[in-house]
RNA sequence: GCCCCCGUCGUCUAGCCUGGCCUAGGACGCCGGCCUUUCACGCCGGAAACGCGGGUUCAAAUCCCGCCGGGGGUGCCA
């Protein structure tokens, strides 16, 4: 069976480009009626924070991503104890006592000489006796991982297709700190040996350490699973996306307003593109569909306008008004309005295509909410130039006779009122528009008029024509 | 520096493996038009790309080599 794992360490919150690998490798298990599993790698004590760990499963779950099974690297750390010291036993791995400033040395060294830095070996070779004179010293100590001389390590990467590094290009490696907590490289191992992954998927900037991990594999008698390295997302400037370029966080774009439906489905057209032309696809087909080997190597920049329009494709057309009206309603909330579910479920089905996030929602929707707007001197010349007072007046007698529902009376109501009066009928929408929400663009006012109750239309009309009357006088 | 990955419209990409069907297709964005009570939405149309240079071949976006460009890594971070 397939089994895959998304494996973020709870230093921040949820990046995009984490999101995309967990949101594929969610597909490519759900796919091939696999698992996903949640695992939180926790072992940097200095930088992982509780918050963090818990707003990254808030934004998973927030995204529709649902795992099977869950743990956390930091309950673990007897587990990677025994196979530290497996490693030990068997010689692939080595007590080092060298000091973090002896390397930092050699590392610079290497650098004046412009050559690629590598551990020098120096423990390498410590017999047993100099090892436990120096254990009994209490010097603290690091154990390396032995790296093999000169050995060409291969794997066929599904998206990468195959990849060569030769063993030379990187040191003996740390596989546990001084202080006595295992690395990433090892742990990585360890985990994805024992909880049974069977397709390692994961961020390209992972390809350095993937022949580490397989030496790792090797030496510990696991079977090598299969890798599948995603490129990274880029910002617009063609580097790795980050802080820098602004938004980068799932947190970010559910907070302006984004749709989860309408993030996940962007985020996998970045590098992958559905068989047939339909872009707009929703979780269940995405599993349907998606597959690794179609994943592009190529690495891709991240297009907030993009997302934008998917979104608002999302609330026009593939949300229904009453999950819509459900996502919303905090929005509008927030912004002070007041409403029932049934008033606000009947602008959205008319209303629904003049926003695209959710964030912009209660300014394009004021007009259905709020009636008393300011009346500045502006609106009044304006509303005196267009000769509203007299059409006010009739507009108003006519909803009061007719009680308009629905646009089509609506502007059925304005034509009469057009030919009774004989002015343009853009002098009629206008007036209506300004008394009615005090701005010249917006919802259609026909739209505006077949939902607003009918004493709200009124209130409006009269508080518009006082202040009218006052002006004048 | 060294190692690895990558290179089709501004952006995401299809096509590349299995050369001819590519006058290089789609989407976002952009431009123009239509619709219209405004802004949007919607509809119609348009501009817009095979990084460069060599080969191989009757034929190359597709295969090979070189160059250039971009990205990632180079930690007792993950």
């Amino acid at each position: 069976m397939v089994k895959t794992r998304f494996a973020p360490s709870p230093t921040g919150f949820l990046h995009l480009g984490n999101a995309r690998t967990a949101i594929f490798s969610y597909l490519f298990a759900k796919h091939h009626g696999g698992k996903l599993v949640l695992r939180i790698e926790d072992t940097d004590r200095e930088r992982s924070k509780k918050e963090y760990e818990e707003a990254l499963i808030e934004d998973l779950r927030w995204l529709g991503i649902e795992w099977d099974e869950f743990y956390r690297q930091s309950e673990r750390f007897d587990i990677y104890k025994q196979y530290v010291q497996k490693l030990l036993d068997s010689g692939h791995a080595y007590e080092c006592f060298c000091t973090p400033e002896e390397l930092e040395k050699e590392r610079q060294e290497a650098q004046r000489k412009g050559i690629a830095y590598r551990y020098s070996g120096k423990c390498r070779n410590l017999s047993k006796e100099e090892v436990e004179k120096l254990k009994s010293q209490g010097r603290p100590f690091a154990i390396r991982f032995r790296v093999p001389d000169g050995k060409d390590i291969v794997f066929n990467d599904l998206v990468k297709g195959p990849i060569r590094i030769n063993a030379d290009d990187f040191g003996d490696f740390v596989i546990v700190r001084s202080d006595g907590t295992p690395t990433y490289n090892f742990v990585v191992v360890v985990d994805d040996a024992l909880m049974g992954i069977t397709h390692v998927v994961r961020g390209e900037d992972h390809i350095p350490n993937t022949p580490k991990q397989i030496l790792i594999y090797e030496a510990l008698g696991f079977k090598v699973p299969e890798f599948a390295h995603l490129p990274v997302i880029l910002g617009p400037d063609r580097s790795k996306l980050s802080k820098r370029h602004g938004a980068v966080s799932v947190r970010n774009y559910r907070q302006e307003g984004i749709l989860p439906e309408a993030l996940f489905n962007y985020l996998c057209l970045l590098g992958w593109t559905p068989p047939n032309d339909k872009e707009i696809l929703s979780k269940e087909e995405l599993i349907d569909l998606f597959d690794l080997k179609d994943v592009n190597s190529a690495p891709a920049v991240f297009n907030r306008e993009k997302l934008l329009w998917m979104n608002g494709v999302y609330i026009r057309e593939v949300l229904s008004v009453e999950e819509l009206a459900e996502r919303i309603e905090p929005f509008l909330k927030e912004a002070g309005y007041e409403f029932d579910r049934d008033y606000l479920i009947k602008v959205l089905d008319l209303a629904r295509d003049s926003f695209e996030t959710l964030k912009e929602a209660p300014s394009k929707l004021e007009p259905f909410f709020v009636d008393d707007f300011p009346l500045s001197e502006e609106l009044l010349k304006k509303l005196s130039d267009l000769g509203a007072q007299e059409i006010l007046k009739v507009v108003s007698q006519e909803i009061e006779k007719t009680s308009p529902s629905n646009p089509e009376e609506v502007k059925a109501l304005a034509k009469n009122v057009q030919k009774a009066l004989g002015v343009k009928p853009k002098n009629i929408w206008q007036s209506l528009r300004l008394a009615m929400t005090g701005k010249l663009e917006g919802v259609g006012i026909d739209v505006l008029l077949s939902v607003l109750p009918k004493d709200r239309v009124l209130y409006r009309i009269n508080r518009v024509l006082s202040a009218l009357e006052g002006a004048k006088a």
